[in-house]
DNA sequence: AAGTGGTCTAGACCACGAA
DNA sequence: TCGTGGTCTAGACCACTTC
């Protein structure tokens, strides 16, 4: 609904391609949901198999199908994500490193957002988001503190989070599996440790750190947004790119 | 030549994506050069035109070529990058906030490179790397200091760097020129400013300052590795992440 | 108006991989 | 073995853009 020209799609293939995406998005195709097969695909549709075979080509290489001779086409498991997006799934990084991770909560309330806020997250103006939920915690790899985070979650776009304790469970981890295929933009900047960042992770006050501005969206509609920190000199941030995205 | 599996590749579009991708990135096709009409193309490699229109396609989805009905398909011009792609021309981001940019070249030598820098940059262990060009210079965002750069370049990636005289012309931005479609890495941290940087870029020792070192590659080759910091407040990179690469 | 890329089709054969 | 995706073709019509 945004982003793209307003125009309606005209070839079949893009028609197609747009309609197949906001089932996968919307979940009415689950992970691991099995397609009918390519020709019968093509038949219900109207269209040739090679047109049918462009779309979920293409799906495929976006990311949103996995096919396999055999045995059909299915809806992709979205954990496989972009270098730097990884970051998103703190516990995966730090058991990637061999290290325990847990996660405590040390905030947890239901509130109006900040201006400041409102700004960084994009919450549109004129529908007033009456109350966002706000989350503090700190990630921990064995018993050493390894990111302090703050995040504040739309309730419109994750319902399920209001029921939602996260005393043990970190809230990004959670809203990856709650919210698939949504798409994120990060903000990346050195920052000294205040005070409260010092504390909780560790360090010296003034001590150089990693914060990472997060914001995820879904479709258009903001999701939540992060701050994270990180102590400088026990982490990095790793991203490649090439000419142009690389599909397979 | 690398990275891919040592197999010869099957299917028809397959060899033909890799022999236009290298006669792109090898500028055996300049950018700019225009390539013959779809049909002949068809006609000379001894396909048929859907099969090369599959070609020419993916190409222009991965951003090697454009085209534009009526006028023919050309090489493009690779100066759109991804976002945070963009940070390798300073000169064009500090353009772009509407400041004049200038470059201040600090050391240039000749020298061997060093045990950290071959891990970093992963020189080949057996190809003994004679010598690498080492610069070092600040980037200028009106009076101010914005960048401070510590960069080696591999002369036999680009022989045309011993030639080059950087004194006033920033190295990336040759670069740029000189190897278009290379592909770079990143990493990116928190570091606290120790004296020379300090000096360097006119803050505090001991302040935040955002690392980022970037090693480039073509072919698998490595071109050159920059280790940038910039002051920490004046700084930010922005990176966007969808749940797989989009194209168009 | 003409020529280029953009799309679509119906049918065919092939290759991989699970049974 | 055999069903599925993977690939390729020859031909056709369309739409956009420059002339």
């Amino acid at each position: 609904m945004a982003g793209t020209k307003p125009r309606a799609n005209h070839t079949l293939h893009e028609r197609l391609l747009g309609e197949f995406r906001s089932f996968i998005i919307s979940q009415r195709w689950p992970p691991g949901y099995q397609l009918p097969f390519e020709t019968d695909l093509a038949d219900t549709h109207g269209v040739s198999r090679m047109t049918m075979n462009k779309v979920l080509t293409q799906l495929t290489r976006e990311g949103f199908l996995v096919r396999r001779r055999k045995l059909g086409t299915f809806v992709a498991r979205p954990h496989a994500q972009a270098a730097v997006m990884e970051i998103a799934d703190i516990a995966a990084e730090v058991q990637a490193l061999g290290q325990v991770h847990s996660f405590v909560l040390h905030a947890r309330k239901l509130r109006r957002p900040s201006s400041g806020e409102m700004t960084e997250a994009r919450i549109a103006q004129d529908r007033r988001q009456r109350s966002v939920l706000y989350l503090m915690g700190v990630h921990f790899a064995d018993a050493q503190p390894f990111c302090r985070e703050e995040r504040i979650i739309n309730p419109e776009a994750a319902p399920a989070a209001l029921e939602q304790d996260f005393s043990t469970v970190a809230p990004g981890q959670w809203l990856l599996q709650q919210i698939p295929w949504s798409s994120a933009e990060h903000r990346i900047r050195a920052v000294g440790a205040d005070r409260a960042v010092a504390r909780d992770l560790g360090v010296q006050p003034g001590e150089a750190c990693l914060e990472v501005i997060r914001r995820t969206e879904i479709s258009g509609e903001w999701v939540t947004l992060a701050h994270q920190i990180y102590p400088g000199d026990r982490h990095e941030l790793l991203a490649r790119f090439g000419p142009r995205a690389r599909a397979d």
